[in-house]
RNA sequence: GGGCGGCUAGUUCAGCGGACAGAACGCUUGGUUCCGGACCAAGAGGUCAUGGGUUCAAAUCCCAUGCCGCCCGCCA
């Protein structure tokens, strides 16, 4: 309703400044502050005051005075306040708003028909995922569950890095130590078995005896060139140790949950000879020269001073070159491209967005999303160094504290339904991964994040267990009243909805009705923390509304109480898909 | 040295041209004839890093400065 709403205010505003003889061309619709009796308002008499002659707030009430809301099925009325035009929205907003929130899909929008292709974490497969990088996954994803919930057809990729130096390192690492003179593993875990040798390789080439380090740098030189010629064998070797770490890996992003359509590897595209075919291209552009052996691209037009490096003087490519065919491939593939990436990679993104435009793509496709690292107090998480916080001993933990916290609450639970055992381990598991999963992506990516055990582990604070409580609640009631809240879809249909008119029935309604233009905003900025401060937004208006509205009591009426339980379901609905789109799970109870 | 990003209440964060800068935690105070108190209500707390500028209007845009992070490899 909210955005037939905003179309309505927009064309009566249109119709209104044209009858005015006034451009229509910045309307300047907005949310009216708290407190305001509006849905929308109206800023444009800021603007039209020089053209017209007169000050603002008369040009708002010559455009008030010009708008017949009787035209206009969901617009009750557009007044003049001050300098803003204000638009109530009639009783028929409301009662659709409850009967469009009564589908268990409310806020999805209608299929775009454009496919889109979420890359995202692709972090090398080298070792456990730490929480350094733990951002991509949960920023990743959740834009993934953004775009398709905003209806776009939605892919999951994770780029594999297996055709790089550090995989080289790690496959001569695997084949030449002896697990017995490796330490115990952290963890009886794929990823944590093999991290050993990498570590070991890494601190072998480091400090290790001349004789020995050459030897490896030339095993490491002959795997790279294997894998640059399309070698088999080469191939083969590389995979074990890769695929081997990249299940462990899997596995403890899965845990999120954090899922990928397909993990897509660079060697592909060197094994199908598109990586030859870019740097063919590359080297016919105007903007290629030969420097130092090796060949370059000037990307100074795009004022990028750094030359980039797409073929070394060995005449193997590089990671960045890889990734231009791969990227190609997306285009090829899917409409849209999105990417999500460390900061630490802003220079090669920009580079790469520049050269795949010399290269005749449009570039319009490709979409980046930059996150801050999180970092330790003390420093950088590494996986080279074994330094940082493994991304499975943080959601353990989590779990563990949040166990602790069901079972605190466990005595003073006014709810007299008899949790079983499963039922504690399921809050846990919810509430615990849930909190961490909301804290990172309730944040704006580009801020840097310090990691603290108690502060990402915090229930207290504005975090996934306030909102998933007010799901929670929504399905106590409806339970209550004899509905199943596993399966609410359009089971309130069809109730009489214009008894609502109190305050805060008539506060959560608009919240409500809001939620699909918050999914449009955070598809089309790519923002899913927009989606988390609209949580906590809907769980205030709701719990003032638990507060102030009895649905079950005696002394409610029955056409109130239908009309309050759809109200609820209404809310269920917007609170349980929020939370799904942030892939935060939303109990039934907790 | 150059480039990019960040800086909002004691703390963690929203807001990113328009109506008095919002929330949570913490602090002070009040609330159970109850459908779930992981809640609600009230109060105290802010030169929106600093200085200029643009604008009818700036936390929001531009410039400079400061502090923090990241990048500037024929690594990924």
């Amino acid at each position: 309703m909210y955005l037939q709403f905003r179309d309505e205010v927009a064309a009566a505003l249109t119709s209104a400044l044209d009858a005015l003889d006034l451009p229509t061309d910045d309307l300047g619709i907005e949310d009216p502050p708290e407190g305001v009796d509006a849905v929308l308002a109206a800023s444009a008499a800021f603007r039209l005051a020089g053209e017209v002659g007169a000050p603002p707030p008369q040009v708002a009430g010559r455009i008030a005075d010009e708008i017949d809301a009787a035209e206009y099925d969901l617009v009750e009325a557009a007044t003049a306040q001050g300098p803003y035009v204000n638009f109530r929205a009639s009783d028929a907003y409301y009662e659709g708003t409850v009967e469009a929130a009564q589908s268990e899909t409310f806020g999805r929008l209608d299929p775009t028909g454009e496919s889109a292709v979420v890359e995202h974490t692709s972090a090398n497969p080298t070792g456990p995922v730490h929480v350094g990088r733990a951002r991509n996954p949960i920023v990743g994803d959740a834009v993934a569950r953004v775009l398709d919930f905003a209806g776009y057809d939605v892919d999951r990729h994770y780029y594999v890095n297996d055709a790089g130096r550090q995989m080289a390192v790690f496959t001569w690492a695997y084949e030449t130590f002896d697990e017995d003179d490796l330490p115990d593993p952290e963890r009886e875990k794929a990823d944590y078995d093999l991290v050993r040798y990498y570590r070991k390789g890494n601190e072998v080439l480091e400090d290790g005896d001349p004789d020995e380090v050459e030897a490896a740098e030339e095993e490491i030189t002959a795997i790279m060139q294997g894998l640059e010629a399309g070698d088999e064998e080469t191939y083969d070797r590389v995979g074990e140790v890769v695929d081997t770490v990249l299940g462990g890996m899997r596995e403890s992003l899965g845990r999120l949950p954090a899922e990928f359509d397909e993990f897509v590897k660079e060697t592909r595209f060197i094994r199908d000879g598109s990586v030859d075919d870019v740097v063919d291209r590359l080297q016919d552009l105007d903007e290629a020269v030969y420097e130092d052996e090796a060949w370059q691209l000037d990307l100074a037009a795009y004022d990028i001073e750094k030359n980039f490096v797409f073929l070394r003087s060995d005449g193997t490519t590089l990671y960045a070159t890889r990734d231009l065919a791969h990227h190609e491939w997306k285009f090829q593939n899917y409409d849209r491209a999105v990417t999500v990436l460390g900061e630490d990679h802003k220079l090669q993104a920009d580079q790469m967005r520049a050269t795949l435009d010399l290269l005749d793509n449009d570039t319009d496709q490709l979409r980046q999303v930059i996150y801050s690292y999180v970092n330790l107090p003390e420093g950088k998480m590494s996986t080279r160094a074994g330094t940082g916080i493994d991304l499975d001993d943080l959601l353990d933990e989590a779990v563990d504290r949040a166990r602790e916290e069901v079972e605190d609450r466990l005595d003073d639970r006014i709810r007299d339904d008899d949790l079983t055992d499963d039922d504690v381990e399921r809050i846990a598991e919810q509430v615990g991964i849930g909190a961490v999963r909301y804290d990172i992506v309730s944040k704006q990516p580009a801020k840097a994040i310090t990691f603290e055990w108690d502060r990402a582990l915090d229930f207290e604070a504005q975090s996934a267990p306030y909102v998933q409580y007010v799901h929670a609640r929504c399905c106590g009631i409806l339970e209550e009243a004899g509905l199943d809240s596993a399966d609410t879809d359009g089971a309130l249909a069809g109730v009489d909805a214009s008894v609502l008119d109190a305050e805060a029935e008539r506060e959560l309604l608009e919240v409500v009705a809001r939620f699909p233009a918050v999914i449009e905003a955070a598809a089309e900025d790519l923002e899913p923390h927009v989606v988390a401060t609209y949580t906590r937004e809907i769980a205030d208006t709701f719990n003032t509304f638990y507060r102030e509205c009895p649905v079950l009591r005696d002394d409610v009426d029955d056409d109130l109480r239908d009309a309050r339980l759809a109200l609820v379901a209404a809310a269920k609905h917007a609170v349980g898909n929020a939370l799904g789109v942030l892939g935060v799970a939303a109990p039934r109870s907790m």
